[in-house]
RNA sequence: GUGGGUGUGGCGGAAUGGUAGACGCACCGGACUUAAAAUCCGUUGGGACAUAGUCCUGUGGGGGUUCGAGUCCCCCCACCCGCACCA
């Protein structure tokens, strides 16, 4: 065996056996309710979709949790760190009709597999946690707390539309309906009513965005995105009474975020649905046939035809309650039936979409808002929608536009004309699906006592396992006997609900099960108080809104029903960036594989047949551009802990990553680099910490010490790219310092040691491998407590100032840290003299330790 | 359209208002080797000149505040993301 054989660290043999010695010692096991007086911590990544492999996603997700999850059980916190599966949803209904396979056995069978790639990884999980929703366990828990919910009030049965396609007879997703077709089936999809479970989110509304200033430690840009879509608005409704009655409807309700401007205005215009709109397309021709043209051009050409503003007028007139003058109702495209009431008043002063269409159909444009009373200008084809002073609007003239719309309100109210409302944007969730892979929805109907909640006893209502998906449609629908039970309030046949839960709420609630992941209850109060909230949660950007809105909700929900303690369910945020990779074709422009592919100085090729490849955009890794890297393969050929390393490595984690073949490399030539030199040190001779340092050792240890310091305070921050730099810079400085000086000795065995430890959340293999090489006696280094930097060696003792003339660099000089002013100004007088030869020195600059400054004029 | 974000070498990026480009990748040069791989050492923002050195310039563009701006303020440009006719 060569010398470079016995130096070469192997992680194929490493890697395993101190996966063993963790689990072996229970590293990573937490109690449901602890007794120890550790302070908790809770981490946790959102939990995968058992697709059948991870992908490199997932690698960086899990990569960037387990470093926090190591980091703070080094640093004395007791950690839970849980795994489980996001398994119910559509993926495996589809395998199941393409290949016959059972969903639930497709699943699990692929939860088997990615737990392994999982486990190859390395990370610090408590897998004794593990579940997946589609866990008769889980999801019978689930059933309970929807009937918990439904008690509370928190439930409702109403009709709504879904998008139906009538070829495979099922509901499709949004998503499944492609240029208003049925993904599938490319049938024409309907619309149709159904009869459809509902929690109400909206009642927690205002607290769900109050909420948001609590999470300090969420991104920003979450928080607005939530905010946007929750959507508060303060304004009025407005009774437009209708100068004719039409079909028994005697007036118009409008919402307004702005009744200053009710003076201004000029027409009325209602959504193509308003119910006034369909009374008056039954009578004429003319509406029923725009009204047409505005459903179909609904979904399919949005995009070309978005700007163009288009009405119908009816003849109708409705009287504006301020004035009494008479204005005429138009059927407008651009009117939303499910915003607000589905009916505004058109001012075109102060409104550019009111403009636009008052300009295109030649109505009037009365002025009402000005930037002050004294300038009041024309309306040409821009509308003043910002705030000034309302004009020539009776009792509210002279007034600004925000003390106007309150007196607007009083005086509506006083006449009974309208009132203040708060309007809000979220509408209820609709939580039925007609699919088979999911949570049944615990409810029997019978015809003569209504929905019935299904008995405690009878919980969890099980999937049952012999079904078809040979016929279109859900099968659960088809099942001979599934469905026929009986009533449990007055015993006669009733009919059990077919339809499942969206997986959403799967998800909502996960990370409260996980406390107490086996109790036969939801959750356990003691185990929820303790563990909850999650400390810090990590997921991607596409989560945003639905995920940890529906999150966030769930949790108030289940506060409210006495299942957690806690409001708001993740106190800190963190969102990754994707995993990229350059993308490739051949010449006939079919995606190639990047392992297809060999880069050279003259270009890319074809390996099988040297035939030219087209190098495209750096995207997100997907498997319809072929542009994906299998993680499975990276650990085989390089390790764990160089994948690792290298999603940590190359930029901030909020960003995204491109994964390539020479940044792995990098990684690798590191694991072996650090290793060596870890040998090297280890094969040393040990001594004693000496009393004194001086010279190189000194220099080392202090640059030891703020290593620490400086990679303490990227674990924090969540800048593992920069700990990642300052741990390259250490193990190039304990290399660098060769010499067999006690002194230097224990520098250089304290660098190692520490770059050990530094290391270790990162790559936790090599990091043990070496800790056990330079600390025999020591234990797992997953077990030892972080370094702490001594305060001494943080001390510069000599510090470079830099010395500026009229703030540019003309020189540097090196004096002991914490030098008197007057001397260090001699000094860097001294060494720009050329420079302020014939000058006259205005003012002298002089930040300690840092720069000094001449201003100097000629 | 609107809200948010980003813009720094060939690339990813670093930088409490204080020496811009840490660290990595790539490239180039050197050492070791019969050779290659691996490893180690070194150079590398751009430009000019009198080339062991000196100077100029440089963080998307333009202004401003400051002794000093990548960093703070204002305007503009480009790209990315979210929501998109929200009354």
């Amino acid at each position: 065996m060569s010398d470079t054989e016995t130096t070469r660290y192997d992680f194929s043999q490493a890697e395993p056996h101190w996966q063993a010695q963790w689990e072996a010692a229970g590293c990573f096991v937490a109690l449901d309710v602890p007794t120890g007086d550790r302070p908790k911590y809770y981490v946790l990544e959102m939990f995968p979709y058992p697709s059948g492999k991870i992908h490199m996603g997932h690698v960086r997700n899990y990569t960037l949790g387990d470093v926090v999850a190591r980091y703070k059980r080094a640093q004395g916190f007791d950690v839970l760190h849980p795994m489980g599966w996001d398994a119910f949803g559509l993926p495996a209904e589809n395998a199941a009709r393409e290949n016959k396979a059972d969903p639930a056995d497709w699943t699990y069978a692929n939860i088997a597999n990615m737990r392994g790639e999982l486990k190859r990884m390395g990370f610090s999980l408590d897998w004794a946690r593990e579940f997946a929703t589609c866990d008769p366990e889980y999801y019978g828990q689930q059933q309970k707390i929807f009937l918990d919910f439904w008690q509370a009030g928190l439930v409702e049965r109403r009709a709504a539309s879904v998008n139906w396609d009538p070829v495979d007879m099922t509901v499709l997703a949004n998503e499944q309906v492609i240029d208003g077709r049925g993904w599938r089936s490319g049938a024409l999809v309907e619309k149709k009513k159904l009869s459809q479970w509902f929690l109400k989110i909206t009642d927690f509304a205002p607290e769900l965005l109050e909420g948001l200033d609590t999470l300090e430690r969420w991104p920003e840009r979450v928080k607005l995105m939530q905010e946007n879509w929750i959507g508060y608005s303060q304004g009025a409704e407005v009774i437009f009474p209708l100068a004719e009655a039409v079909a028994g409807l005697e007036s118009v309700t409008v919402y307004t975020t702005r009744p200053d401007t009710l003076f201004g205005m000029s027409f009325l215009a209602i959504a193509p649905e308003h119910p006034i709109a369909k009374a008056v397309a039954e009578q004429n021709a003319g509406a029923a046939g725009f009204i047409a043209e505005c459903a179909s051009q609904g979904t399919s050409e949005a995009a070309i035809e978005t700007a163009e503003k288009r009405g119908f007028a009816t003849g109708l007139e409705v009287v504006n309650p301020f004035n009494g003058v008479k204005y005429p109702v138009w059927i407008a495209n651009f009117v939303l039936m499910d915003y607000g009431t589905g009916a505004i008043f058109g001012c075109p002063c102060g409104d550019q979409r009111d403009l636009d269409f008052a300009r295109k159909y030649a109505l009037p444009v009365p002025v009402v808002v000005a930037p002050s009373v004294d300038d009041v200008p024309e309306i040409g084809v821009k509308a003043l929608d910002g705030d000034g002073v309302i004009v020539n609007s009776g009792f509210l003239s002279g007034l600004t536009t925000a003390e106007a719309k309150p007196a607007a309100i009083a005086e509506l109210e006083k006449i009974g004309a309208g009132k203040g409302v708060t309007n809000w944007r979220l509408r209820d969730w609709g939580i039925s699906r007609q699919r088979y892979w999911g949570c049944p929805i615990p409810v029997i109907h019978c015809d003569d006592c209504g929905p019935q909640a299904v008995p405690q006893d009878q919980l969890p209502v099980e999937l049952p396992k012999d079904v078809s998906f040979e016929t279109p449609g859900n099968p659960l629908d088809h099942h001979p006997t599934w469905s026929k039970v009986n009533c449990p309030g007055c015993g006669r046949p009733a009919r059990r609900e077919t339809d499942t839960f969206d997986t959403f709420i799967d998800s909502s609630w996960y990370f409260a099960r996980f406390c107490s992941p086996r109790a036969e209850s939801p959750t356990v109060l003691d185990a929820v108080k303790h563990w909850l909230p999650v400390d810090q949660y990590v997921g991607g950007i596409e989560h945003a809104i639905l995920h940890l809105l529906y999150a966030r909700f769930f949790t108030r929900a289940l506060e409210k029903t006495g299942h957690v303690t806690v409001k708001e369910p993740f106190a800190g945020l963190f969102t990754q960036g994707m995993v990229t990779h350059e993308s490739y074709k051949d010449e006939g422009g079919n995606w190639l594989y990047p392992e297809q592919v060999v880069k050279s100085a003259e270009g890319a090729t074809q390996r099988d047949t040297g035939l030219p490849v087209v190098v495209g955009r750096i995207e997100k890794m997907s498997k319809s551009k072929r542009n994906t890297v299998d993680p499975g393969a990276i650990v085989g050929k390089y390790g764990a802990d160089t994948a690792r390393w290298f999603v940590l490595s190359d930029n901030p984690p909020e960003r995204d990553v491109e994964w390539t073949e020479s940044g792995v490399q990098g990684a690798y030539r590191f694991v072996q680099r650090l290793y060596r030199l870890a040998l090297l040190v280890a094969g040393e001779r040990r001594v004693e910490q000496p009393v004194a340092v001086s010279g190189e050792a000194k220099k080392l240890r202090q640059l030891t010490h703020r290593t620490i310091a400086a990679v303490t305070e990227a674990m924090e921050t969540f800048a593992f790219n920069v700990a990642v730099a300052k741990l390259y810079e250490l193990t190039g400085a304990v290399s660098g310092a060769a010499g067999d000086t006690d002194e230097l000795l224990f520098a250089r065995f304290e660098g190692a040691e520490i770059a050990a430890r530094l290391v270790a959340p990162m790559m936790p293999h090599v990091a043990e491998e070496i800790f056990a090489r330079l600390r025999p006696d020591a234990g797992l280094v997953a077990v030892q407590p972080w370094p702490k930097a001594d305060p001494v060696l943080l001390v510069q003792d000599e510090v470079t100032i830099a010395v500026q003339v009229n703030g540019k660099l003309r020189g540097t000089i090196t004096v002991p840290a914490g030098q008197a002013a007057g001397l260090v100004l001699l000094a860097a007088e001294a060494v720009v003299a050329s420079v302020l030869a014939g000058q006259t020195i205005v003012k002298k600059i002089h930040v300690p330790d840092r720069i000094v400054n001449f201003v100097v004029k000629p």
